[in-house]
RNA sequence: GCCCGGGUGGCGGAAUUGGUAGACGCAGCAGACUCAAAAUCUGCCGCCCACAAGGUGUGCUGGUUCGAUUCCAGUCCCGGGCACCA
């Protein structure tokens, strides 16, 4: 009986189908129901990040995380958990609209049929997700209460005393008591009022009040808008200032946006940080994009006017090393503040900037700037400090301006020197004038008050001063700012919000769902406005016209599929409070600042207003690695180096000695090229070549070796994309070794969380592998092959081992090593001849989880009734595998020289004498003495001379 | 530019807490079985030198240590993110 991989994998994926095996049973809710068997076990919660079903489907670095997250859920049943593991889809999203507007498809028509798409290919790979609980974020079912989320954070603020989300009408009944002496506005620092002036506002002042304490807020931001194309574009639709459909410009406008107050809870995400299990790095990331800083805001006199230039800083050791002042291009004082001589270069240089993505400013080497004729007088001295405009100052961070250190601060040295500004020296020393030196050690000298003073020690001697003067305050400053809610697209959630005489209003929770109107056409609405603009029904209601963005959706529905299909809440209670935190959560890095990020907010939220028990999503995270593709290009020459598109054009063999002076892609190059990386003219002559290269017309000059002829390519690794020509589809592995072959092969790839080249070379070890496994059980020739017969100690021996490693490895999360130990295991029981039951059966089970076809097939050919998914995972008896000796690596000095076969309990000075009668050490010891001898029990020893 | 991660044979990788570098697999080479092929099995397989002994080796330069792929400092290269892709 052969490994009919194929037979096999339809036959169980039917029948688990049809007997329901992946449906999970959730606690009762009510105290009348007794079916609480599967509820009584412990629970855990096993996710994946939610995908966004895009149009070009799963290629295979998608299921990597997915395949990972099956062998753990799947591995904690049987160790007996109730696993929740679930799949749903992100399906509102900016791809789909584009999709809309390029081929007139509604993107709900476009997304179920990626979905569907999504679908086959995850069954194709046999997870174990309960798809009764399945459910995508733009069905209207889910986004009520995406909405229904959005109205409470609209309904509550921050109360920044209790350091949680409470209700507006707390705020309201406080205002009307004290005024806001107790709740200082976060949207506007400088609002204050007492009782009886909240008492004579009129409505429209009070929501505008109300509204800059709400967690969900309107307020005006920057987006890339252009004109041409009458839309705003997503940040990687921009490319060098330039709308990447097209070519047009794009510059910044400001439009009215939605906001999440997600700098409200900055303390709270960072505090929340200490209570996860997540990597270092994704730790570090987080809390460097929150970006929590002390130091001090510090008013600058401006000339003669009445006018103050505020700006924030670290460092107020160094105010006596000020030789400049530099402000954001969008700060408010440029208009002001700017001489009539300065205005033109001025002008010339804000139009520059407005074409200038934030991150080409950041990411700029080059200096630039403008002087705009104005001075600032430092506060302690009266010195006269000239005020700058660059755009290496952002105006969302801190006050928009600086107080520039250069013998501190290597952005502002290399400012000065560009612009050949005076450098004050306030660290004698330290300072070499070539580089700044941004130390806290060094002497303050030149400094006034503080000459003499280390400058870690001045910093606070400086606030105390800044506080005792009035001229500045002590402040903590976030670098996250709060979060864009709201697109002006049509492809989103709607926001259950009316606009009344220039008032937002919530639309009352039983008008909801606010269903997305149906639209024949996708274009924008005018002034920038999302398409729901264009619709009358729509606007004659009053309706905002902004949808939320990608990730409204995201941030809360690892509750929903808690309980997917209730209609009277987002998540019951008691089962949210029974499954609680997602135990194991995996996902890319890619979103580690946004995603993360909001659901971890929201997830607080919905804790503060008292709707779940936990206020952290996700215990534990996981970050998988991206799989990179390989392309292959070839190396193009032209006769000359003047004009390629006129001159002949030749390809030849790529050569690193003599590179290209372009280069070529060949399409699909990694199912064709071969291990010395050579494509063979026999193959590319396969009718292929058209399809291989972009421009067919061209010469290749083929090298040739015997009858071969041949050039060679050369490799890169790229991301994997449709359009890069370097994918693979998971499907085509399937159809070809089977899902349990192409489940274990990703994993035996490399680490998980690592990224990682993709290559199918590797995958025929795996299917032999799978088919060494068969032949424990069944000969081809003699069939089955395996016994009742008791098993050895040796195979005892092999068995326990395997349980040991594959349970440790799988525990923490080395699915590759958990692999090979799977070989090994195989590898050694082959060897040893052993087809008993007793040793299989438990070996069945260990590798139910990696590769559940083949397991459940074998348990039962191995007479078993019920299926191996419900198995009891083997218990480790370390009996079976004691060692009583060692061989042991004898080294000299470090380099092991020789291994000798030690008992385990030998002592030191058996050791030594033993080690030192061998010929192999004596040798190495020319005679002399040792030095000492190292002996680490079970490790190793060391001899030193 | 800033933040995070990575760099080990021809290739993917292993070495879990500082203790035999290269497990397992691919590719390659030699052989067995076969009319032949496939499948399967056996052996070899970092580099240099090669009879052996040895030397050398985890991106690069240094340091700590009896001992470093592992820890520290510096440096180069590659990948991810940087707020409207999801």
């Amino acid at each position: 009986m052969e490994y009919n991989f194929r037979k096999i994998e339809q036959h169980w994926k039917e029948q688990w189908k049809e007997d329901k095996v992946y449906e999970v049973q959730n606690p009762p809710t009510s105290t009348a129901s007794t079916s609480a068997g599967e509820a009584l076990k412990p629970k855990c919660y096993v996710l994946d990040m939610f995908p966004y079903p895009s149009g070009v489907g799963l290629h295979v670095g998608h299921p990597l995380g997915y395949i990972a997250s099956d062998i753990y859920a799947r591995y904690k049943r049987l160790k007996g958990f109730n696993v929740l593991h679930t799949m749903g889809y992100d399906a509102f999203g900016l791809p789909a609209e584009q999709y809309a507007i390029e081929h007139g498809i509604h993107p709900a028509v476009s997304t179920e049929q990626n979905i569907n798409n999504f679908r086959k290919q995850m069954d194709n790979v046999g997870f174990s997700f309960d798809w009764s609980r399945e459910f995508r974020t733009s069905d209207p079912s889910y986004y009520k209460w995406t909405q229904w989320i959005f109205l409470q954070l609209f309904d509550s603020f921050f109360n920044r005393k209790n350091k949680k989300a409470e209700r507006i009408s707390v705020l309201v009944n406080a205002f009307e008591k004290e005024g806001n002496k107790t709740h200082a506005c976060p949207g506007d620092p400088t609002l204050k009022f007492t009782a009886d002036e909240w008492e004579n506002f009129d409505e429209a002042r009070r929501m505008d009040i109300l509204m800059q304490y709400r967690l969900a807020y309107c307020g005006y931001g920057e987006v890339n808008w252009c004109e041409a194309l009458g839309t705003v574009l997503a940040n990687d639709e921009v490319i060098n200032g330039l709308s990447e459909r097209g070519g047009y410009p794009v510059v910044k406008k400001k439009l009215r946006q939605w906001y999440l107050r997600i700098t409200e809870y900055a303390d709270r995400l960072l505090e929340g940080l200490e209570k996860v299990d997540f990597s270092d790095a994704m730790k570090e990331m987080q809390t460097n994009w929150i970006g929590k800083s002390s130091g001090a805001e510090i008013d600058f006199a401006i000339g003669e006017s009445a006018d103050k230039l505020r700006v924030y800083t670290t460092r107020p050791d160094t105010i006596f090393g000020v030789d400049f002042m530099v402000i954001a291009p969008e700060h408010d004082l440029v208009a002001s503040i700017t001489t009539a001589g300065q205005q033109q270069a001025v002008d010339d240089y804000i139009t520059y900037v407005k074409s200038r993505s934030e991150r080409e400013r950041m990411a700029e080497k080059k200096i630039s700037g403008v002087f705009t004729g104005a001075y600032a007088l430092n506060p302690f001295n009266q010195k006269k400090i000239p005020i700058w405009i660059s755009e290496y100052v952002l105006a969302g961070y801190g006050t928009g301006a600086i107080m520039a250190v250069p013998c501190g601060d290597e952005r502002d040295h290399k400012f000065a020197k560009f612009f050949n500004i005076p450098i004050t020296n306030i660290i004698g020393k330290y300072y070499d004038g070539v580089e700044a030196n941004p130390t806290k050690e060094a002497i303050l000298e030149n400094s006034d008050f503080l000459n003499g003073i280390v400058m870690k020690e001045a910093i606070e001697i400086v606030i105390r001063k800044i506080e005792e003067t009035g001229i500045g305050m002590r402040k903590v400053n976030f670098k996250m700012r709060d979060a864009a809610f709201s697109r002006q697209r049509y492809w989103g959630e709607p926001f259950p919000i009316k606009w009344i005489d220039g008032v937002a209003y919530p639309l009352d929770e039983k008008e909801l769902p606010l269903e997305l109107p149906h639209v024949d056409s996708y274009k924008p609405g005018p002034e920038g406005e999302g398409p729901l603009a264009n619709i009358k029904s729509w606007t004659d209601r009053h309706l905002e016209t902004n949808t939320m963005p990608g990730y409204a959706g995201s941030s809360w529905y690892f509750l929903r599929y808690m309980d997917p299909h209730n209609n009277k809440t987002f998540c019951d209670r008691k089962i949210s409070d029974y499954w609680n935190q997602v135990d194991l959560y995996i996902g890319g890095t890619e979103h580690a600042v946004g995603h993360l990020l909001y659901s971890r907010m929201w997830t607080k939220v919905l804790y503060d207003l008292d709707y779940i028990g936990f206020d952290e999503p996700y215990k534990k995270l996981l970050n998988q690695g991206m799989i990179t593709g390989k392309s292959y290009f070839f190396s193009v020459y032209t006769e000359d180096n003047i004009d390629i598109n006129k001159v002949k054009r030749h390809i030849s063999s790529y050569n690193k000695k003599n590179p290209a002076n372009i280069s070529q892609r060949f399409k699909y190059g990694h199912r064709f090229v071969d291990n010395d990386g050579r494509l063979f003219r026999k193959i590319f002559e396969k009718g292929l070549s058209e399809e291989l290269i972009e421009d067919p017309n061209l010469d290749i000059q083929w090298e040739k070796e015997g009858e071969e002829e041949f050039i060679y390519v050369e490799e890169v690794s790229e991301k994997m994309s449709k359009s890069k020509f370097n994918v693979d589809n998971p499907d085509d592995l399937v159809a070809k070794y089977g899902a349990d072959t192409f489940r274990m092969y990703e994993m035996f790839l490399g680490p998980v969380e690592m990224s990682k080249p993709w290559d199918t070379k590797g995958i025929e070890g795996v299917h032999r592998f799978l088919k060494k496994l068969w032949r424990l059980f069944f000969d081809d020739v003699k069939g089955k092959v395996w016994t009742d017969e008791k098993a050895t100690d040796a195979e005892l021996k092999v068995l326990h081992r395997a349980i040991k490693k594959i349970e440790d490895d799988t525990e923490r999360f080395s699915f590759n090593t958990g692999v090979s130990s799977f070989m090994i295991a195989v590898n050694e029981l082959t060897d040893l001849k052993c087809n008993k039951k007793q040793v299989l059966e438990s070996l069945l089970i260990l590798l139910a989880p990696y590769a559940p076809h083949i397991a459940e097939e074998l348990w039962h050919q191995l007479g078993h009734q019920s299926t191996v998914l419900d198995a009891r995972y083997p218990l480790f008896e370390g009996k079976y595998v004691i060692e009583s000796s060692k061989e042991y690596p004898i080294s000299v000095n470090g380099k092991t020289r020789t291994t000798l076969n030690i008992s385990l309990d030998a002592a030191q000075m058996d050791v030594e004498k033993i080690v030192l009668e061998n010929e192999v050490i004596k040798k190495w010891l020319e005679g002399k003495a040792p030095k000492k001898i190292i002996y680490v029990k079970g490790k190793m020893v060391n001899v030193v001379v």
